[in-house]
RNA sequence: GGGGGAAUUCCAGAGCGGCCAAAUGGGGCAGACUGUAAAUCUGUUGUCACUGACUUCGGUGGUUCGAAUCCACCUUCCCCCA
């Protein structure tokens, strides 16, 4: 049996923060973000990380452990986050994943790893410029000669993907398809209990997303962008691609108004919210907890002790 | 007061007599997702008894076999002159 943890997902501005941090006091744990932009240092107001004070003394995990100008994967995410939670079952105490990018939950939680062939390698160098040398035709060619299945399953509008695909096959001699196959038939490495929080009403979602980003507007979002601009950060680090800072980037540079700027990190963050729960939606043992209007803490803490208990977690 | 322009489906905006339930973009909704995932990509978006029917293009009334497209009047908005 694969050992016990607790994760604790939703859709941005749901409360898995709070909550996480409530369940870690409650049940001695401790919290392993599973977030892919708290992930970088000097973003706390845009990510909305926990500060040091909202942790109340539970450690956390994998929140400011990078340098922005650093990009992660998912893959090294996994590997880390995943020694981390050992660590943290060796010294008997709970791992509660906290966070919403779907993609590195899942990758931790099963284990699988990820196909050989390191992103941005010179395999992909080379695909890359065959991409904007030839366009998407021959590629996509050659990908359902070599992949039929992967070229069935994916969208030739889907570069990213079907490079990678591609990619996989030239550096491993292995389709990717294959590769997957093989990492669903395994076991997952661990038996995650997952607690999903969402709002009933998609409107208050809203509501509270909007409240969200006037706040970390007043906070000094702006201020955070700056400075992580003054860094000398390159244009096409993954930090900037959270939202927030690509909009914020705009007003940095006098190219859009603070108000064109924070009505776009809203409809952006919304959007993604929507994304958030797609992804969230097809996993079949998130156990939900909805908000009708407001948050309640105390009565999801309370529902999720029950569920706990009911899995035998005390 | 005079002259000119515009009113289109949630929004912006094409269409200017039949091929129009109406391009395109945005938004919404739904979905995908195995090394950039807060990223990337897809589908759908008038109604219904949905391979067909019905109701739409500011309003009313005309012209026409046929109108979102032409004409008249009305309403509203914008611009210029006063």
């Amino acid at each position: 049996m694969p050992p016990r943890i607790l994760a604790v997902v939703g859709p941005t501005a749901c409360g898995k923060t709070s909550l996480g941090i409530a369940l870690a006091k409650r049940y001695h744990g401790e919290v392993v973000s599973a977030d892919s932009m708290q992930i970088y240092r000097g973003m706390t107001i845009g990510t909305a990380a926990p500060t040091a004070e909202e942790m109340e003394g539970v450690p956390h995990h994998m929140v400011a452990v990078a340098d922005p100008t650093e990009s992660w994967s998912a893959a090294r995410y996994a590997a880390e986050a995943g020694s981390i939670v050992d660590d943290i079952l060796a010294r008997g105490k709970l791992p509660i994943l906290v966070g919403g990018t779907g993609l590195w939950l899942d990758a931790l939680v099963k284990g699988h790893g990820f196909a050989a062939g390191h992103a941005g390698g010179e395999v992909r160098r080379l695909l890359q410029a065959r991409l904007e040398a030839e366009g998407m035709d021959p590629l996509w060619a050659e990908l359902e000669r070599v992949d039929p299945e992967a070229a069935k399953r994916l969208h030739p509008a889907d570069e990213k993907r079907v490079l990678r695909a591609l990619e996989v096959y030239l550096e491993t001699g292995k389709t990717i398809t294959a590769h997957n196959e093989e990492t669903k038939a395994m076991a997952p490495k661990y038996d995650a209990l997952w607690i999903g929080l969402q709002f009933t009403d998609r409107q208050d979602m809203r509501r509270l997303i909007d409240l969200r980003v006037d706040k970390m507007v007043e906070e000094g979002l702006l201020e955070e962008v700056q400075a992580i601009l003054a860094s000398g950060i390159p244009a096409d680090a993954t930090a900037l691609q959270a939202i927030g800072y690509k909009e914020f980037l705009g007003v940095a540079e006098g190219r859009i108004s603070m108000e064109e700027a924070i009505a776009d990190v809203k409809l952006r963050s919304r959007q993604y919210a929507k994304r958030q729960l797609t992804w969230l939606r097809k996993n079949p043992d998130i156990h939900w907890i909805y908000w009708e209007k407001q948050r309640d803490f105390a009565r999801a803490l309370q529902l999720s002790t029950e569920i706990l208990s009911a899995h035998g977690l005390s």
